[in-house]
DNA sequence: ATTCGTAGTCAATGCACTTGACTGTCAACT
DNA sequence: AGTTGACAGTCAAGTGCATTGACTACGAAT
Protein backbone atom coordinates (compact mmCIF):
# COMPACT_ATOMS: atom_id res chain seq x y z
CA UNK A 1 0.00 0.00 0.00
CA UNK A 2 2.42 2.89 -1.60
CA UNK A 3 -0.61 4.98 -0.77
CA UNK A 4 -1.70 7.81 0.76
CA UNK A 5 0.21 10.33 -1.29
CA UNK A 6 1.03 12.17 1.62
CA UNK A 7 2.25 11.70 4.90
CA UNK A 8 1.66 14.06 7.50
CA UNK A 9 -1.48 14.97 5.95
CA UNK A 10 -5.29 13.33 5.89
CA UNK A 11 -4.88 11.80 2.79
CA UNK A 12 -8.60 11.70 2.65
CA UNK A 13 -8.80 10.99 -1.05
CA UNK A 14 -7.67 7.13 -0.54
CA UNK A 15 -10.06 6.91 2.21
CA UNK A 16 -13.05 8.47 0.65
CA UNK A 17 -12.71 6.06 -2.48
CA UNK A 18 -12.02 2.87 -0.23
CA UNK A 19 -15.31 4.12 2.31
CA UNK A 20 -17.42 5.04 -1.07
CA UNK A 21 -16.85 1.47 -2.66
CA UNK A 22 -17.40 -0.30 0.08
CA UNK A 23 -20.02 1.53 1.70
CA UNK A 24 -22.16 0.70 -1.67
CA UNK A 25 -21.46 -3.00 -1.25
CA UNK A 26 -22.52 -3.85 2.19
CA UNK A 27 -25.77 -1.97 1.35
CA UNK A 28 -26.21 -3.94 -1.98
CA UNK A 29 -25.09 -7.19 0.17
CA UNK A 30 -27.98 -6.67 2.25
CA UNK A 31 -30.27 -5.84 -0.45
CA UNK A 32 -29.65 -9.22 -1.40
CA UNK A 33 -29.72 -11.34 1.39
CA UNK A 34 -33.81 -10.18 0.88
CA UNK A 35 -33.97 -11.18 -2.74
CA UNK A 36 -33.44 -7.26 -3.68
CA UNK A 37 -30.98 -7.46 -6.46
CA UNK A 38 -32.45 -5.05 -9.33
CA UNK A 39 -32.67 -1.70 -8.07
CA UNK A 40 -29.66 0.54 -9.98
CA UNK A 41 -27.15 2.66 -8.47
CA UNK A 42 -28.80 5.57 -7.04
CA UNK A 43 -32.46 4.24 -6.93
CA UNK A 44 -31.41 3.55 -2.89
CA UNK A 45 -31.61 7.06 -2.43
CA UNK A 46 -34.45 7.70 -4.72
CA UNK A 47 -36.75 5.06 -2.66
CA UNK A 48 -35.91 6.16 1.13
CA UNK A 49 -36.75 10.12 -0.48
CA UNK A 50 -39.85 8.79 -1.71
CA UNK A 51 -40.49 7.21 1.92
CA UNK A 52 -39.45 10.11 3.52
CA UNK A 53 -41.61 13.09 1.60
CA UNK A 54 -40.34 13.54 -1.54
CA UNK A 55 -43.19 13.54 -4.00
CA UNK A 56 -41.82 14.56 -7.70
CA UNK A 57 -38.71 14.23 -9.94
CA UNK A 58 -37.36 18.12 -8.53
CA UNK A 59 -37.87 16.76 -5.19
CA UNK A 60 -35.25 14.27 -5.86
CA UNK A 61 -32.80 15.84 -7.70
CA UNK A 62 -31.44 18.39 -5.29
CA UNK A 63 -30.23 15.59 -2.89
CA UNK A 64 -28.88 13.74 -5.86
CA UNK A 65 -26.62 15.99 -7.92
CA UNK A 66 -27.23 15.02 -11.23
CA UNK A 67 -29.70 16.04 -13.82
CA UNK A 68 -33.53 15.94 -14.12
CA UNK A 69 -32.96 13.60 -17.07
CA UNK A 70 -31.21 11.00 -15.10
CA UNK A 71 -33.81 11.32 -12.49
CA UNK A 72 -36.33 10.98 -14.98
CA UNK A 73 -34.57 7.52 -16.41
CA UNK A 74 -33.70 6.14 -13.10
CA UNK A 75 -37.69 6.45 -12.26
CA UNK A 76 -38.67 4.83 -15.43
CA UNK A 77 -36.80 2.23 -14.58
CA UNK A 78 -38.14 1.27 -11.21
CA UNK A 79 -41.73 1.93 -12.40
CA UNK A 80 -41.14 -1.36 -15.08
CA UNK A 81 -39.71 -3.02 -12.19
CA UNK A 82 -42.15 -2.79 -10.07
CA UNK A 83 -41.07 -0.25 -7.40
CA UNK A 84 -43.13 3.01 -8.07
CA UNK A 85 -45.88 3.88 -9.75
CA UNK A 86 -45.94 7.37 -11.54
CA UNK A 87 -48.96 9.42 -12.54
CA UNK A 88 -49.90 13.11 -13.26
CA UNK A 89 -50.32 15.45 -10.26
CA UNK A 90 -53.87 17.05 -10.24
CA UNK A 91 -53.68 20.05 -8.71
CA UNK A 92 -50.05 21.25 -11.10
CA UNK A 93 -50.46 19.08 -14.15
CA UNK A 94 -46.94 19.43 -15.18
CA UNK A 95 -45.25 17.27 -12.27
CA UNK A 96 -45.76 14.02 -11.66
CA UNK A 97 -47.02 12.13 -8.21
CA UNK A 98 -44.15 9.28 -7.87
CA UNK A 99 -45.68 6.57 -4.92
CA UNK A 100 -44.39 3.83 -3.61
CA UNK A 101 -45.61 0.07 -4.40
CA UNK A 102 -46.09 -2.34 -2.36
CA UNK A 103 -42.81 -4.45 -3.74
CA UNK A 104 -41.20 -0.20 -3.31
CA UNK A 105 -41.89 -0.17 0.31
CA UNK A 106 -40.43 -3.43 1.02
CA UNK A 107 -37.44 -2.31 -0.76
CA UNK A 108 -37.60 0.86 0.89
CA UNK A 109 -38.01 -0.43 4.14
CA UNK A 110 -35.07 -3.01 3.74
CA UNK A 111 -32.66 -0.08 2.12
CA UNK A 112 -33.43 1.61 5.87
CA UNK A 113 -32.63 -1.43 7.73
CA UNK A 114 -29.36 -1.91 5.92
CA UNK A 115 -28.09 2.10 6.45
CA UNK A 116 -29.03 1.63 10.12
CA UNK A 117 -27.21 -1.31 10.49
CA UNK A 118 -24.48 0.36 9.05
CA UNK A 119 -24.98 3.14 11.29
CA UNK A 120 -24.89 0.81 14.23
CA UNK A 121 -22.05 -0.78 13.19
CA UNK A 122 -19.78 2.89 12.93
CA UNK A 123 -21.15 3.64 15.97
CA UNK A 124 -20.30 0.43 17.73
CA UNK A 125 -16.58 0.40 16.39
CA UNK A 126 -16.07 4.39 16.67
CA UNK A 127 -16.21 6.62 19.87
CA UNK A 128 -19.16 9.29 20.13
CA UNK A 129 -16.05 12.24 19.54
CA UNK A 130 -15.27 10.10 16.16
CA UNK A 131 -18.81 9.88 15.17
CA UNK A 132 -19.15 13.37 15.53
CA UNK A 133 -16.07 13.80 14.03
CA UNK A 134 -17.03 11.73 10.74
CA UNK A 135 -20.19 13.31 10.57
CA UNK A 136 -18.65 16.82 10.92
CA UNK A 137 -16.08 16.18 8.26
CA UNK A 138 -18.51 14.62 5.91
CA UNK A 139 -20.87 17.52 6.08
CA UNK A 140 -17.96 20.19 5.45
CA UNK A 141 -16.93 17.95 2.67
CA UNK A 142 -20.39 18.61 1.23
CA UNK A 143 -19.71 21.91 1.22
CA UNK A 144 -16.15 22.42 0.32
CA UNK A 145 -16.59 23.30 -3.22
CA UNK A 146 -18.12 26.88 -2.40
CA UNK A 147 -16.26 27.15 0.27
CA UNK A 148 -12.99 26.95 -2.03
CA UNK A 149 -14.24 29.38 -4.21
CA UNK A 150 -14.47 31.92 -1.83
CA UNK A 151 -11.17 31.43 0.29
CA UNK B 1 -34.88 19.06 2.63
CA UNK B 2 -37.05 16.04 3.34
CA UNK B 3 -33.89 14.16 4.15
CA UNK B 4 -32.05 11.76 5.76
CA UNK B 5 -34.61 9.51 6.42
CA UNK B 6 -33.76 9.07 9.95
CA UNK B 7 -33.95 10.93 12.67
CA UNK B 8 -31.76 10.26 15.61
CA UNK B 9 -29.10 8.76 13.54
CA UNK B 10 -26.38 9.63 11.28
CA UNK B 11 -27.73 9.65 8.43
CA UNK B 12 -24.20 8.60 6.64
CA UNK B 13 -25.62 8.13 3.07
CA UNK B 14 -26.77 10.91 2.71
CA UNK B 15 -23.84 13.11 3.77
CA UNK B 16 -21.94 10.66 2.17
CA UNK B 17 -23.18 11.31 -1.16
CA UNK B 18 -23.14 15.10 -1.33
CA UNK B 19 -19.68 14.31 0.47
CA UNK B 20 -18.28 12.31 -2.78
CA UNK B 21 -20.26 14.47 -5.36
CA UNK B 22 -18.53 17.62 -4.00
CA UNK B 23 -15.22 16.17 -3.27
CA UNK B 24 -14.68 14.98 -6.86
CA UNK B 25 -15.96 18.33 -8.47
CA UNK B 26 -13.47 20.69 -6.11
CA UNK B 27 -10.04 17.96 -7.77
CA UNK B 28 -11.86 18.55 -11.27
CA UNK B 29 -12.25 22.10 -10.52
CA UNK B 30 -8.35 22.61 -9.37
CA UNK B 31 -7.45 20.76 -12.01
CA UNK B 32 -9.45 22.48 -14.52
CA UNK B 33 -7.65 25.85 -13.21
CA UNK B 34 -4.66 24.32 -14.55
CA UNK B 35 -5.90 23.32 -17.56
CA UNK B 36 -6.09 20.15 -16.75
CA UNK B 37 -9.24 18.49 -18.44
CA UNK B 38 -9.42 15.58 -19.72
CA UNK B 39 -8.42 13.14 -17.29
CA UNK B 40 -10.91 10.72 -16.50
CA UNK B 41 -12.58 9.57 -13.29
CA UNK B 42 -9.84 7.56 -11.63
CA UNK B 43 -7.03 9.14 -13.26
CA UNK B 44 -5.89 11.40 -10.67
CA UNK B 45 -6.03 7.88 -8.28
CA UNK B 46 -3.54 6.32 -10.87
CA UNK B 47 -1.35 9.50 -11.15
CA UNK B 48 -0.47 10.18 -7.98
CA UNK B 49 0.02 6.07 -7.18
CA UNK B 50 2.81 6.60 -9.99
CA UNK B 51 4.08 9.11 -8.26
CA UNK B 52 4.81 7.62 -5.00
CA UNK B 53 5.52 3.88 -6.15
CA UNK B 54 3.21 2.04 -7.90
CA UNK B 55 4.63 0.73 -11.39
CA UNK B 56 2.32 -1.82 -12.84
CA UNK B 57 -1.18 -2.43 -13.62
CA UNK B 58 -1.34 -4.73 -10.50
CA UNK B 59 0.14 -2.08 -8.36
CA UNK B 60 -2.62 0.10 -8.74
CA UNK B 61 -5.71 -2.74 -8.50
CA UNK B 62 -5.30 -2.61 -5.06
CA UNK B 63 -6.53 0.62 -3.59
CA UNK B 64 -8.59 1.16 -6.88
CA UNK B 65 -11.91 -1.39 -6.20
CA UNK B 66 -11.89 -2.34 -9.69
CA UNK B 67 -10.52 -4.74 -12.26
CA UNK B 68 -7.72 -5.26 -13.90
CA UNK B 69 -9.40 -4.85 -17.42
CA UNK B 70 -10.74 -1.09 -16.30
CA UNK B 71 -7.47 -0.42 -14.97
CA UNK B 72 -5.63 -1.08 -18.23
CA UNK B 73 -8.14 0.59 -20.12
CA UNK B 74 -7.97 3.81 -17.98
CA UNK B 75 -4.09 3.35 -18.41
CA UNK B 76 -4.48 3.25 -22.27
CA UNK B 77 -6.35 6.28 -22.40
CA UNK B 78 -3.94 7.83 -19.98
CA UNK B 79 -1.57 6.31 -22.26
CA UNK B 80 -3.30 8.16 -25.15
CA UNK B 81 -3.47 11.28 -23.87
CA UNK B 82 0.41 11.73 -23.31
CA UNK B 83 0.35 11.66 -19.62
CA UNK B 84 2.07 7.81 -19.41
CA UNK B 85 4.66 5.37 -21.18
CA UNK B 86 4.01 1.57 -20.78
CA UNK B 87 6.78 -0.59 -21.78
CA UNK B 88 7.85 -4.10 -21.23
CA UNK B 89 9.24 -4.72 -17.90
CA UNK B 90 12.35 -6.52 -18.98
CA UNK B 91 12.87 -8.24 -15.62
CA UNK B 92 9.05 -9.89 -15.63
CA UNK B 93 8.27 -9.62 -18.94
CA UNK B 94 4.57 -10.45 -17.98
CA UNK B 95 4.75 -7.02 -16.33
CA UNK B 96 4.35 -3.70 -17.70
CA UNK B 97 6.09 -0.86 -16.35
CA UNK B 98 4.30 2.40 -16.47
CA UNK B 99 5.65 5.82 -16.51
CA UNK B 100 4.87 9.61 -15.89
CA UNK B 101 5.87 11.66 -18.80
CA UNK B 102 6.58 15.31 -18.20
CA UNK B 103 2.90 15.82 -18.73
CA UNK B 104 1.92 13.23 -16.50
CA UNK B 105 4.39 14.79 -13.75
CA UNK B 106 2.64 17.58 -14.13
CA UNK B 107 -0.87 17.11 -13.89
CA UNK B 108 0.25 14.61 -10.58
CA UNK B 109 1.61 18.03 -8.75
CA UNK B 110 -1.87 19.35 -9.85
CA UNK B 111 -3.79 16.64 -8.03
CA UNK B 112 -1.70 16.47 -4.92
CA UNK B 113 -1.71 20.19 -4.52
CA UNK B 114 -5.82 20.11 -5.27
CA UNK B 115 -6.06 17.06 -2.32
CA UNK B 116 -3.54 19.14 -0.04
CA UNK B 117 -5.87 22.19 -0.70
CA UNK B 118 -8.84 20.22 0.36
CA UNK B 119 -7.02 18.96 3.09
CA UNK B 120 -6.12 22.42 4.36
CA UNK B 121 -9.47 23.76 4.33
CA UNK B 122 -10.54 20.90 5.92
CA UNK B 123 -8.43 21.40 8.92
CA UNK B 124 -9.14 25.05 8.62
CA UNK B 125 -12.96 24.23 9.15
CA UNK B 126 -12.55 21.00 11.58
CA UNK B 127 -11.77 20.81 14.70
CA UNK B 128 -8.13 18.22 15.28
CA UNK B 129 -10.67 15.97 17.17
CA UNK B 130 -13.07 15.92 14.60
CA UNK B 131 -10.29 15.63 11.81
CA UNK B 132 -9.11 12.66 13.36
CA UNK B 133 -13.06 11.41 13.63
CA UNK B 134 -13.34 12.18 10.24
CA UNK B 135 -10.04 9.78 9.43
CA UNK B 136 -11.08 6.75 11.57
CA UNK B 137 -14.89 6.64 9.99
CA UNK B 138 -14.15 6.71 6.39
CA UNK B 139 -11.54 3.98 7.93
CA UNK B 140 -14.33 2.52 9.12
CA UNK B 141 -16.40 2.58 6.37
CA UNK B 142 -13.62 1.33 4.20
CA UNK B 143 -13.95 -2.06 6.43
CA UNK B 144 -17.35 -2.07 6.76
CA UNK B 145 -18.47 -4.63 4.58
CA UNK B 146 -16.11 -7.29 5.70
CA UNK B 147 -17.06 -6.15 9.79
CA UNK B 148 -20.48 -6.81 9.27
CA UNK B 149 -20.01 -10.36 7.49
CA UNK B 150 -18.29 -11.48 10.89
CA UNK B 151 -20.73 -9.41 13.55
C1' DA C 1 8.23 -30.88 -20.55
C1' DT C 2 3.98 -30.25 -18.69
C1' DT C 3 1.23 -27.75 -15.80
C1' DC C 4 -0.31 -24.10 -13.29
C1' DG C 5 -0.64 -19.42 -11.74
C1' DT C 6 0.17 -14.60 -12.94
C1' DA C 7 0.15 -10.09 -15.88
C1' DG C 8 -2.11 -8.00 -19.14
C1' DT C 9 -5.11 -7.20 -23.27
C1' DC C 10 -9.12 -7.76 -26.51
C1' DA C 11 -13.87 -7.66 -27.62
C1' DA C 12 -18.43 -7.26 -26.56
C1' DT C 13 -21.73 -5.53 -23.65
C1' DG C 14 -24.40 -2.80 -20.25
C1' DC C 15 -25.44 0.77 -17.12
C1' DA C 16 -25.70 5.38 -15.80
C1' DC C 17 -25.12 9.76 -16.93
C1' DT C 18 -24.79 13.78 -20.21
C1' DT C 19 -26.39 17.14 -23.72
C1' DG C 20 -29.80 19.18 -26.69
C1' DA C 21 -34.22 19.44 -28.42
C1' DC C 22 -38.90 18.95 -27.48
C1' DT C 23 -44.01 18.86 -25.28
C1' DG C 24 -47.08 20.39 -22.14
C1' DT C 25 -48.49 23.27 -18.25
C1' DC C 26 -48.64 27.23 -15.27
C1' DA C 27 -48.15 32.23 -14.14
C1' DA C 28 -47.56 37.02 -15.11
C1' DC C 29 -48.19 40.98 -17.73
C1' DT C 30 -50.18 43.89 -21.09
C1' DA D 1 -58.06 37.20 -23.75
C1' DG D 2 -53.20 36.56 -25.77
C1' DT D 3 -48.49 36.48 -25.38
C1' DT D 4 -44.38 35.62 -23.15
C1' DG D 5 -41.46 33.31 -20.17
C1' DA D 6 -40.36 30.00 -16.73
C1' DC D 7 -40.94 25.32 -15.10
C1' DA D 8 -41.70 19.93 -15.04
C1' DG D 9 -40.76 16.25 -17.44
C1' DT D 10 -39.58 13.19 -21.41
C1' DC D 11 -37.23 11.67 -25.79
C1' DA D 12 -33.25 10.51 -28.32
C1' DA D 13 -28.59 10.10 -29.19
C1' DG D 14 -24.08 9.77 -27.59
C1' DT D 15 -20.21 9.10 -24.04
C1' DG D 16 -17.57 7.31 -20.21
C1' DC D 17 -16.49 3.89 -17.38
C1' DA D 18 -17.26 -0.41 -15.67
C1' DT D 19 -18.19 -5.57 -16.32
C1' DT D 20 -17.68 -10.37 -18.19
C1' DG D 21 -15.40 -13.94 -20.70
C1' DA D 22 -11.95 -15.48 -23.60
C1' DC D 23 -7.44 -15.01 -24.93
C1' DT D 24 -1.96 -14.35 -25.26
C1' DA D 25 2.27 -14.32 -23.12
C1' DC D 26 5.38 -15.25 -19.63
C1' DG D 27 7.39 -17.38 -15.37
C1' DA D 28 7.93 -20.97 -11.83
C1' DA D 29 7.57 -25.51 -10.05
C1' DT D 30 7.29 -30.25 -10.32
Amino acid sequence: MPFPPADDRIGIPALMRAARGSYAQAIRAHLAAEGIDDIPRNGAFVLSGLANGDESVVDMIRGLGVTKQAVSQLIDTLVLRGYLTRDINPEDRRRMTIDLTDRGRAAAAAICAGTAAIDDELARVLSPAELAGLRAGLAALGHIKERMKEG
